[in-house]
DNA sequence: TTCCCATATGAGAACGATTTCACGTTACGA
DNA sequence: TCGTAACGTGAAATCGTTCTCATATGGGAA
């Protein structure tokens, strides 16, 4: 069943037939009569057919580290409402944390017309990312990191750390933080800075040894808190990057003895089930996940449309979550 | 840069270049000759054009009600694993718990060739939805339900939950339950009989006032508790159709002063995070989510590549966890 | 009247691959 | 020596659209 049978059906040539699919420029009588047969068919144009001859495919691509996190599955709901509302189908793209795979994708999106666009929820961006980002010939939303070889949403991990940490910080004098990895602009850099400058606007200088770094589990906040109280034992505040670590802590915490928040404040971030679960249950920031996903696929409709009206970058707000675990 | 070019730098004709990415049958010095040329001008053909032809796309579709949910997204996570693997895309339709928009999707991926094959984790079956599946020209495999039109992954509920229950049975005369509604076979109906099997087995017929409907959600878990408390005070277990209800529940009992374990045991099922968090944490069934997406997906690749070899219909396997809700 | 523009239509050329068909080579066994 | 099978190759058809052009008609402005 295809545009020429219905052309012929119709009486009419199948470029008509392809102008009443597009265009106008139909007259009433043959519109009618076209509306008839496909209406009788039930037939659909061929998107292969379509893509092949436009160069549009109406497919994003999403390339995404992770999909069993929280944070993540909330950005692509954001994603996926505001992409199929806009007439778009998504291609996702899990690369399970692998930075090759991550660039493997985005060279396949490359690759003639997969994609019309592409999202890229990143957590560190390699000169390897930079080269396959600025080669690739549809337009990239970043979402999570600031970047500025192409537009991008992201949260406002400083000031949200040195709203979250000013709190921590009431009444305490021996700071200690857990964050992650440097190379994570983001989660690991811009929320460790958050955390040394609002201790400095405190008047406290932290030492080296009260700041560790951790992977993104429960488990190693644990472990590093262990390790804190081992080697920074005066410390009666732990702020850490991510809800997770702050949980880990906790429990660790609690194993040793250390009341919380009475002998020790801890602070976590993300906002996540946990840290309404926990207890004492967990102060916290509330960082706008799905909604930083609806604003990353509405920037990309809107390059891909041509609107020149939206912004080329976006910083998400975010609220403190005051709850139990801070003095 | 298309076959055409290629060809004629390589000095052959496009045939020949797309047998040498195809077929075989192209001698030796040809073949290094169009090696060379793809190599020097990064040539990669056209998936629009190879698709319209051959009517393959490499694409499968998969249709989730909701990817902001722990179980949902460790499917996808197992699904996705597999598919990129076998060299195929993910097109991911979320469809946000609209039953509407789930036979939508099924619709639109039947429309010319836009996949090879779906992939539907499904919560209802309705009429609509049989008739879409049948309506389907691609394979597909349901996640999630036990269907007999198609070939199928699910869990076994019924056994899971007749399992769990008889720990929760221990010592116990008057047990109560909240499920989910029937609709979901899997997880209304399924369950709630292995509840009231395991009952049975225990010598207890359990009146109608002791089972209850409730959302997916912690807060509906709280408020048909505090039903059941009040339609039904002799309670001695609450077994409960998912952790969240469960977790609803165990704040609830709390609030009315009632110790769990001591005067009231609760179960959950899912082995959520939150099952471990909880205090007192939660007895549970762990069901193999992300496994449950790898067969899935490996049984779709099985039937798109007519490999007979692998069977149309699976069953998970499961794991009670007893924790402390439990007496 | 003449010219031009807006509306309306169809023929045919793309888009970039795969695939069929037909035709050369060799090589081998009868 | 010749039929036959296996290997190699290219010309041309094909997939189902959109898009460019050429063409036609009626009406209003000059």
């Amino acid at each position: 069943m295809d545009i020429n049978q219905i052309a012929q059906m119709a009486g009419v040539s199948r470029a008509t037939v392809s102008r009443y699919l597009n265009d106008g420029y139909v007259s009433q009588e043959k519109r009618a009569a076209i509306r008839r047969v496909i209406e009788k068919t039930g037939y659909v144009p061929s998107s292969q057919a379509k893509a092949l001859r436009t160069g549009k495919t109406n497919v994003v691509g999403v390339i995404i580290p992770k999909i069993n996190s929280a944070s993540v599955s909330r950005m692509v709901a954001g994603i996926t409402l505001v992409l199929n509302e806009a007439g778009y189908r998504v291609l996702l793209a899990n690369t399970d944390n692998d930075e090759a795979r991550e660039v493997e994708f985005l060279r396949l999106f490359s690759e003639k017309n997969q994609v019309d666009g592409v999202i890229l929820i990143a957590t560190v961006i390699t000169p390897e990312h930079r080269e396959a980002i600025s080669a690739l010939p549809v337009p990239v939303v970043v979402l999570g990191q600031n970047v500025d070889l192409c537009s991008c949403v992201y949260q406002d991990d400083y000031e949200a750390m040195r709203g979250v940490a000013a709190i921590a910080l009431r009444g305490a004098a021996h700071p200690a933080y857990i964050g992650v990895f440097e190379e994570d602009v983001a989660v690991g850099h811009m929320r460790r800075r958050g955390f040394v400058d609002s201790c400095a606007e405190a008047g406290i200088e932290v030492p080296e040894r009260a700041m560790r770094i951790a992977e993104f589990t429960v488990d190693s906040g644990y472990e590093q808190a262990e390790a804190l109280l081992e080697t920074y034992p005066e410390l009666d505040v732990i702020v850490c990057a991510t809800d997770a670590i702050a949980y880990g802590a906790l429990t660790c915490l609690r194993e040793y003895g250390r009341s919380v928040p009475g002998d020790v404040a801890v602070t976590g971030m993300d906002d996540s089930e946990i840290s309404q679960i926990v207890t004492p249950t967990l102060t916290t920031v509330h960082l706008h996940y799905k909604t930083s996903g609806v604003e990353t696929a509405r920037m990309l409709v809107g390059i891909m449309t041509g609107d020149d009206s939206i912004p080329r970058e976006l910083k998400m707000g975010y609220e403190v979550v005051t709850r139990n675990s801070t003095r």
